[in-house]
DNA sequence: TAATACTTATTTACCGGTAGGTAAACTTTT
DNA sequence: AAAAGTTTACCTACCGGTAAATAAGTATTA
């Protein structure tokens, strides 16, 4: 009964993450969905509609998952670590629609009706500061260039998940993302000498 | 005379880098070249042709600049500097093209008529890895997992791109690129102790 | 040199198909 | 019967692609 809305977000999902937004035509969407055009009309007043709403409830998972404080590790950097394996596995189970989000984000800038996810980036890159800057006070890491850190921190777990949407399966890309954090926590470690 | 084959690759190039693959219609193309649709399928075969054409023209450029062997520098940290820049910098000529590869090769599968852009990231990944291999003999980086310390080099690269795509203007990103850099080299770096 | 024949380049006019979107009728639930 | 949900049938606009006519250049011949 009320199960038409839902279907048809699903089939958006499906259709969207498969051809992108300009390659789905809504009456793909609704023939997927078992039922007819104007009923997606009905319920989303535009393809527009249903497609931003799609990309604010993905937004919105993920501002929260990003949003905890992951204090319960001991270590600075194991705190980090469990806020990038927290998205990472928010990542893994949202994988299609984040395809989609990524290719829409950077992207042509017309390719899609425009959204702004530019949240998901500055709270993101927040987080990992914070750390960096606990990591620090603790001496844990040495005092150098914080956003530079952040920077690197953000940009080798943004690599894993590209790499991840771009060659599905090649890697096992947990692990390759532990080993890539190690190495930068490593580098990022105090030294205690020159 | 002999214009309108290059003023066709121009306007599409434009409007695909604004408007995307199937955003884009043959007609805005021909039109905004100052000609005819069937002309633009006499010089290229469909629309699909021309826009390949555009890709491997850019990817081709690429090749060239990654397989050049930046000897000239002494430390092989600065060859890796030297890589990266002169990436960086064919980026910055091509940025709105890289835009739309980079939204092709991490998009949904069937948005754009595919093309395969594996050897750009095999190639420059191989160049890395070579720089990395050869300070690790000079006894200038540790000798640690460098596959992972490649991954951490290419990321931040690529995460340089990615925020010169998504938020132009924004900051000094060529002087990022060598923070950034600067910072991965030093935690790369070889300890006396510890 | 001027008319010819041939090739290349470009246009007009059109094709079938499908895009997003809607009016209005019909069916089901309350 | 009123409200909510769903469908049929349709709209206009545009899609990628092409046939056929035409224009422009070039080589050949008289």
């Amino acid at each position: 009964m009320r199960r038409i809305k839902e279907d048809l977000k699903k089939a958006a999902i499906f259709l969207f993450t498969k051809k992108g937004y300009n390659g789905t035509s809504v009456r793909e969407i609704a023939e997927k969905a078992g039922t007819t055009k104007p009923c997606l009309y009905y319920y989303f007043k535009s393809k527009e509609g249903l497609y931003l709403s799609i990309l604010q409830e993905t937004l919105d998972e993920f501002l929260e998952i990003i949003s905890k404080k992951y204090e319960k590790e001991k270590n600075a950097s194991e705190q980090l670590k469990m806020l990038c394996f927290s998205v990472y596995k928010k990542f893994k189970q949202k994988k299609d629609i984040l395809r989609l989000i990524h290719s829409i984000f950077y992207g042509p800038p017309q390719s899609a009706p425009s959204f702004n996810f530019e949240s998901f980036h500055r709270v993101f890159n927040d987080a990992i500061r914070e750390k960096i800057n606990l990591a620090i006070e603790k001496g844990e890491f040495f005092d150098g260039d914080r956003e530079a850190m952040a920077f690197c921190i953000m940009s080798a777990f943004n690599g894993v998940a590209e790499m991840e949407i771009a060659f599905p399966g090649k890697y096992d890309y947990e692990k390759l993302l532990d080993r890539v954090l190690n190495t930068l926590f490593y580098g990022f470690s105090r030294r205690k000498n020159g």
